[in-house]
DNA sequence: TGACATTTAGACGTGACGTATCGAAAATGA
DNA sequence: TCATTTTCGATACGTCACGTCTAAATGTCA
């Protein structure tokens, strides 16, 4: 387990080989315990609540899991329980994981394409795009991080993408001799890059403009 | 000043407008001390050779400044004089910084552009490209950093690639309507997020394809 | 020689890390 | 009702690195 590349290579992989077996996750992890101290859910939300009050006022990089949990009222060992590091507490703080919209069907390939950018760059409109890449800078630190962070946020963007462009060369719509996960290399990492390179927010021109130059890369 | 924002825009309008009057940055930074203790060569040496050394057996994020300093047998206090942060430190380490090598000349634009990426991207060779990308996810933490590792790496790199973009659509060999910053976003972004997304190093395969599948994005 | 900046070495206070321990609290089920 | 189980908040602990700060030695120039 454990690397990142590995998770990357495996998942584009089945989306290139159009089969996508148990890609699912593993969402099955509810024993249901009977006997104990039920979690407080109101603890959780103290937690996930000071973390996005922080994130007002400071970057994810300067929040210590001692002022969260200050902040929170709250023992840290609760923090440590229930998140393995900085990097999945803020992403579930921010609700950045998941929310896989499904898709609008009829559309034309150049659509979907259009649609999918879209939906991502709203993703990192705002503050959330300068905290999302703060967690994915944060975790090029460790490999663990790295995959936690690449499974719990980019993959499903990338499996997504990757299925988009692979139907539009099958339906001829995009060019037969692109190379599908260069593509997604370059138009998520072009936004990605982006706000890497300092603008605080996404600006709305980029927004904007930003689908319809990706479009042409594929065509 | 700091803003590594202000320092892209800027630099990058300078490209597009085809006027770049002083971004020769300061070279001039040589008041030629006359009095006091000179510089000990030694120590620098001693220092740059240790974090290299010490970079073969650990990642960027876990040398610290501490550990440096004892390995290579000086004072913490000779390191935090000449440099103002560990990106600083390590950039000078690897030798990433500058190297600007000119351009030959008599050459199509394309030619051009191909021979741009394909410098970056042998710059980004081997363990190199992880120690950058560390760098440059450290950068994230605070606006001086990231306009430090900007000016004195990425920044070169843009403008080169920004110019041959703009001479290119001039030319007529690229399209006219492209979006020169998206395009260089998209070319180095493409590369930095594969690198980011947990492959160790560049592999072959990509370096050789990268840059056509660049080519046709211009194009 | 004297002026002066840089050198090494290490002490210092700060702050965060992640673990461990504690007694109290909250649920279950016999 | 009461034992069991688990989480709760609190806090102590040892570790580590940070960046600043002294202090005495060292090297170069005038």
């Amino acid at each position: 387990m454990s690397s990142a590349a590995n998770a990357r290579a495996s998942a584009l992989a089945d989306v290139i080989r159009d089969d996508l077996p148990k890609a699912k996750v593993k969402k099955d992890e509810k024993p249901a315990r009977k006997v104990g101290r039920p979690r407080s859910e109101k603890s959780r939300k103290a937690i996930v609540n000071a973390v996005n009050r922080m994130l007002l006022h400071k970057q994810a990089s300067d929040l210590s899991i001692e002022a969260i949990a200050k902040k929170a009222g709250v023992g840290k060992t609760t923090i440590y329980r229930w998140w393995p590091d900085k990097i999945a507490l803020i992403l579930e703080a921010i609700n950045a994981n998941g929310a896989n919209v499904p898709q609008p069907v009829h559309k034309s390939a150049g659509e979907r394409l259009l649609w999918q950018i879209e939906r991502f760059l709203r993703l990192l409109r705002g503050r959330n795009g300068k905290v999302i890449i703060e967690m994915m800078a944060q975790a090029q630190a460790s490999p663990d991080a790295l995959g936690s962070f690449y499974e719990s946020f980019m993959l499903v963007h990338e499996e997504n993408l990757a299925e988009i462009i692979e139907n539009g060369k099958s339906a001829g719509a995009f060019r037969k001799d692109l190379d599908t996960a260069m593509a997604v290399d370059m138009i998520y990492g072009g936004i990605v890059y982006h706000l890497m390179s300092g603008s605080d927010e996404l600006d709305e021109d980029f927004i904007t403009r930003y689908p319809n130059e990706a479009l042409r890369l594929v065509r």
